[in-house]
DNA sequence: GAGGAAACGGGGACTGTCTCCGTTTCGGTG
DNA sequence: CACCGAAACGGAGACAGTCCCCGTTTCCTC
């Protein structure tokens, strides 16, 4: 029975804002961004930082955890206006899009799929991965994507595309193409 | 008219060493090996590293351009021996294989076909998009690949392949699934 | 074998990560 | 409201990595 007094004031108070500068400077920076940097930028010490979030990825998926639910949550808003097929490649390209103009989000996304991580299946990792899962059980079921396939390789392969596009500049066009074409692919 | 003195005997030497060194260090410890422990295992002092090698890009380059060669070189083969829709496939194969086994090779490869890489068109580079340009040309010929996409896109594409399969742990059975979902997309 | 250019190498400035521990602040209690 | 213990703070410092600088050594040439 882990006793939770809740958390004193002043300390709730550099988490949050924490919390904000870093979404901040990953948005930025990208993922490496300075993490002493950070705590300095939120007015903190780095033991402060480091206690509250002991590794750079605690840090990233607590600044980020918001706008992965987000995006769970729109997954479920496309597939009620859009026929299966169409919702799932919406989506991914909403969330291709995002992942390279908040360039930190990226490789927590990619970590989310990664195999072989150390348990560490985190909840915002869950709710992509819940979310992905419906729109490509839908699309499947509409007889719109190949059956031979699982949500996760969907999502590695859009990080695939994601990384595609980097290479030549981010820009939305080539994530769209890419996507397009990837998705050419995986047609039923 | 530069004057194109031989390299002293020791210079030469130390050269040869560190190629070596680092072709390993790469192999083993990716992209981001340090460069001092290079330096030291190659009996030099890192002052001589930076001197032959001004950057970790120059020297990633330097010590996998045969391999380049012999992938550009690899590609002319299979051209020979496949029609042209297979030899591209086998050559995408053996690269994106290769680049997962060699994980500096990756990086390399990423930037050969990186766009706004401030020029830095090297001779490797060059050798490599041209192996992969006379694939593509062959392969639309026979229509065997939709026309409306060039090598380089081949290039990027396959490269998202590998960052792909990376996340499911870099396997060459998830690299050949995800190439051939790619390429089905690809197809004319 | 002597002289000068070429190359060496490692010390050190700098940046970043992460820990440790003395100091400060909070909040519950009499 | 003043006290006290626990909670939280913060920054110094150990460590690792990059890269430069410059006094010293090595090679080549005559």
């Amino acid at each position: 029975m882990t006793q939770v007094r809740p958390m004193r004031a002043d300390a709730r108070r550099n988490y949050q804002r924490l919390l904000e500068v870093a979404a901040e400077a990953f948005a930025e920076h990208g993922e490496n961004a300075s993490l002493d940097d950070i705590a300095k930028r939120a007015g903190v010490g780095s033991g402060t930082l480091y206690r509250h979030f002991p590794n750079r990825r605690a840090l990233l998926e607590a600044a980020y955890t918001d706008r992965m639910a987000a995006l769970a949550a729109r997954a479920d808003e496309l597939a009620a206006e859009l026929a299966p097929g169409e919702a799932l490649v919406a989506w991914l390209t909403e969330l291709a899009v995002g992942t390279v103009q908040v360039r930190g989000l990226k490789a927590l996304l990619g970590s989310a799929v990664t195999d072989g991580d150390s348990a560490a299946v985190t909840v915002c990792a869950a709710s992509i991965k819940g979310a992905a899962a419906r729109l490509v059980a839908a699309a499947q079921g509409a007889g719109a994507l190949r059956g031979d396939i699982d949500s996760v390789d969907v999502l590695r392969l859009a990080h695939g595309v994601v990384s595609a596009s980097e290479l030549a500049d981010g820009q939305d066009r080539h994530i769209r193409r890419y996507l397009s074409l990837l998705m050419e692919g995986l047609r039923a």
